[in-house]
DNA sequence: TGTACATCAGTGAACGCGCGTTCACTGATGTAC
DNA sequence: TGTACATCAGTGAACGCGCGTTCACTGATGTAC
């Protein structure tokens, strides 16, 4: 039963059905290896709506970083400001990141083949690293909060441990790629807290009490 | 002045060069980037050479890697053996591998393509965790002389502390290779010199001086 | 030392394939009157 | 409410290209006598 759509309601759907499929496809296929005729096909489309709705293989990725990214962050953000101490606010964010990972263990790959990818073509690449840029941006506001919130300091600048803490996990999850049995989340959680910590200190104004 | 070579000499000659070629072309292009075509020209040959002695693509960048790890395991284990404290142990380790990421840059995203390819095909998988098993064993053998020696405990498996390390340096470079004036290679030292000693306590039997 | 045959490293061209992108076209939706 | 024209989301086929791999062949090296 065909329901009529005005224009750009039809639009809205298809563009996120082919969203819905891209994410599907490349999770499974990799950045190289998904094909556009799958992503549409998978849809339900052709190759052309793909094209309607997105400028190129690149941008159709660059949509679905978006999307996650904001996702992501407002769920990051959300954790952090409902936790009742730093120790829960830094363990509940450990946890779904290891969540994620468990969930969707090529999401990392796929995003480190977009990264190699983007590296090469210089368009690409800003547009890949500004996005980057506003995750740690938000992580290492997230940081700054917590640490106002709780009496401590950071070490180095927010934003690096927020890029050491991305860094350290997307390692990790290249290990598990290869060896599926390697780095198991749990014991993953302990190492990213221990990296956390390493960062922290009591603000000098504080006795010395964690 | 075509100096006259017996056939195995010519052959292992060929395959050195092809090989130095390969280098060159994979850390300038990636791996899928690099086409075999232009690795034997710029060896000097054609590509019916590449697979006179090598099966595949595969199994040539295999063969780059083995040549890689075996220096770098031995450089390393070199570096371990002549330190005089376990922080100057360390900091060498830290040292070389930032070196060699400030050296060649695209090294490690290099590798991290060429895994996710070999995710995909299971004997090239077999192959690349192979080497990477002998590269954590080594480091590990070396982690525990050094515990040894200077009278300290790993709080974790020695392997997963060369896990971490090694994961965290790759994740790293992956932030350089989208902005490369991110992570600053003496900053990055520090970090992993914190990182490390977060897996470091003295032996029990020692009265708690590090 | 010389000759006849065997081997095989490397050539060069062809094979086979898949992919991202483009484009003329279609038919349903939108607009003007 | 109805008609005539304009728009444009999505189709389907073709384009253009590069790549990894294969293979019949060649000529220098090796071997046997």
């Amino acid at each position: 039963m065909a329901v009529r759509l005005t224009r750009p309601e039809r639009k809205a759907r298809t563009r996120a059905e082919i969203l819905d499929a891209a994410r599907a496809v490349f999770l499974r296929e990799g950045f190289h290896g998904a094909s556009l005729d799958e992503i549409a096909q998978e849809a339900g489309y052709t190759k052309g709506a793909v094209y309607s709705s997105f400028a190129s293989k690149g941008e159709l990725f660059l949509a679905l970083l978006d999307e996650r990214f904001e996702w992501r962050i407002a769920e990051s953000l959300q954790a952090a400001r409902v936790a009742p101490t730093l120790e829960a606010a830094m363990r509940a964010n450990a946890r779904m990141i290891m969540l994620t990972a468990q969930r969707e263990p090529t999401w990392d790959p796929l995003l480190i083949e977009f990264w190699t990818h983007a590296s090469r073509d210089s368009e690409l690449r800003a547009a890949a690293l500004a996005r980057h840029d506003r995750v740690l941006d938000a992580i290492a506001e997230m940081l700054v909060e917590l640490a106002e919130r709780f009496d401590v300091e950071w070490t180095v600048a927010p934003r690096e441990v927020a890029r050491a803490g991305g860094a350290f996990g997307r390692g990790m999850s290249l290990e598990r790629l290869l060896d599926p049995t390697a780095a198991p989340v749990a014991t993953f959680e302990e190492q990213f807290l221990t990296l956390l910590r390493t960062f922290l200190r009591p603000t000098s104004s504080n006795g010395g009490s964690p």
